[in-house]
DNA sequence: ATGCAAATGCAAGGCAGTTGCATTTGGCGA
DNA sequence: TCGCCAAATGCAACTGCCTTGCATTTGCAT
């Protein structure tokens, strides 16, 4: 148990176990640069650390999420669950449909929106989710027909 | 098939028939202020149109969403599918994650967003999908937690 | 080191949505 | 109006994603 007990703190300020698993899901959150489905990590985890059941990649990423460690959404094309660590930094990403290439924007459109719905019709905005589709600077001059992400 | 056949024509325009079902779906959609599950749908179909059978209700639904005759989406919290009619107007809803209300909004933040995206990275916004989630006027006293308090 | 609650593996189960196939139906042409 | 045929539907089985129950193992406080 090397230095994978880096993430114990973490775990045991949350008030949680920290344990194989647990640690190897943290790092390989870590390194994931986007939000990934469930099984997308289970078979890395088998690739690189022994066995793991898929009920405790479920359990544990649930786990993370009810202590805000992760955050989990869901894809809006099929619905499948994505998870990804919390940084606790406000990002969205824009994907071009050009060439499914995801940037990360900092901008966040939210906070005044927050306000005006507070006021207006008093309800308390906990989180949102914001896809924005379009083309990126390569992509445009090739003009490809966009798919079914209109509205705008 | 009195005026039921109100629809023969936009059906006949996809290039598909107009059937019972498929007139009854729409009408039901046309009566519908928010964007429906498809086990919503099927209920009331079975309440007021005698019988259907949910694969139907499903097949026709994807029919109606690839003739973007309907807008298929992904409720936030729990990734199941939502229809609704397509009225070619933008506009956006909040989800209440204790009732389960959705709520229209008109207001869209992503005008400055698009203008910000050209300017800085010479990006061009073709689409974008924005929900927001919080607790509603009567949800937040109670405090629930986020979950499937339907019709509280 | 020991004991116990928490975490895990395994297998079965649940739910939303899909599919294969036999039957029915809409709409066109005769 | 009739009959035909592709399209639409019903039915039941099935898939995929995710959850749960329970027996076993493991982390960690003592």
């Amino acid at each position: 148990m090397d230095e994978n007990s880096k993430y114990k703190e973490l775990l045991n300020r949350e008030g949680i176990k920290s344990t194989r698993h647990r640690n190897a899901i943290l790092e390989l959150l870590e390194e994931s640069e986007f939000p990934q489905t469930a099984e997308q990590l289970f078979i890395t985890l088998r690739e690189k650390t022994a066995s793991i059941d898929l009920s405790t990649v479920y359990r544990t990423l649930d786990t993370f999420a009810s202590k805000n460690l992760v955050i989990k959404s869901n894809r809006v094309d099929d619905g499948k669950a994505l998870y990804e660590l919390n940084h606790n930094e406000h990002k969205h990403h824009i994907l071009c449909v050009g060439c499914h290439k995801l940037i990360s924007i900092e901008d966040c459109p939210i906070g005044e929106l927050k306000q005006t719905l507070k006021n207006k019709i008093d309800f308390d905005i906990t989180g949102h989710k914001l896809e924005i589709y379009g083309y990126c600077h390569d992509c445009k001059k090739y003009k490809l027909p966009p798919g079914n992400h209109d509205n705008l």
